[in-house]
DNA sequence: GCATGATAAATGAC
DNA sequence: GTCATTTATCATGC
């Protein structure tokens, strides 16, 4: 697997985008998407059950918990957001279909 | 209870199925009708759902993988293209 | 064994 | 912030 999710961490602050000064870079390469483990999802599914909005005090903890950066718990609650309101779509029309079972 | 339920639910959510054949005509049509913007509005996602007996989200997933895969190989979906391209040919016509 | 539909990271418009 | 989307990955069908 690789994940940067157990001990073996390398990517969160080594992969930065190196376009401070200097020569500015190319399209900026889009970041591979590497799926997160087991251990790092569980954490983020537990606090995202206490509150789906994290703020940046909790968000830089679980961040360097879980060797990733900030600014992915931020994209990962919003897209987990977005997850919870398309299951809560499909429950409904689930639901709609089927008077009880 | 609701725990089974909600589990069982979540479980079955990945349980693919393909699509009839009728279903991937219709989107095939459109998507080659449309190839040049091949990003159907909300309107017609909802209108394409309804004729396709799918819901608006596998609409969205539908165009979402033809998109990427058409572009990354192109050549494979040639003849497709020719077909769909010769059947709008000839419904235009009629 | 790939084709195909659905989901998981990541980006960008607004 | 939401949200459509891109991209890779996953899981299944056949």
């Amino acid at each position: 697997n690789a994940n940067p999710g157990s001990a073996s961490a390398s990517s969160s602050s080594g992969a930065k985008e190196g376009s401070k000064s200097g020569a500015q870079s190319a399209p900026r390469t889009r970041k591979k998407r590497c799926p997160y483990s087991k251990f790092q999802i569980r954490e983020l599914e537990r606090e995202f059950f206490f509150n789906v909005y994290i703020n940046k005090e909790k968000r830089l903890q679980l961040s360097r918990l879980l060797n990733l950066s900030d600014r992915q718990v931020k994209i990962w609650f919003q897209n987990r957001r977005m997850k919870e309101k398309k299951l809560s779509r499909d429950r409904l029309q689930y639901f709609s279909g089927n008077p009880l079972l | 209870a609701v725990m089974i339920l909600r589990s069982r639910f979540l479980d079955a959510r990945r349980k693919r199925r393909n699509f009839n054949k009728q279903a991937t005509e219709i989107l095939n049509e459109y998507f080659y009708s449309h190839l040049s913007n091949p990003y159907p509005s909300e309107e017609a996602k909802e209108e394409l759902a309804k004729k396709c007996g799918i819901t608006v989200s596998q609409v969205s997933n539908w165009f979402g993988n033809k998109r990427i895969r058409y572009k990354k190989n192109i050549g494979k979906f040639q003849e497709e293209a020719n077909i769909y391209a010769a059947k709008t040919a000839v419904t235009a016509t009629n």
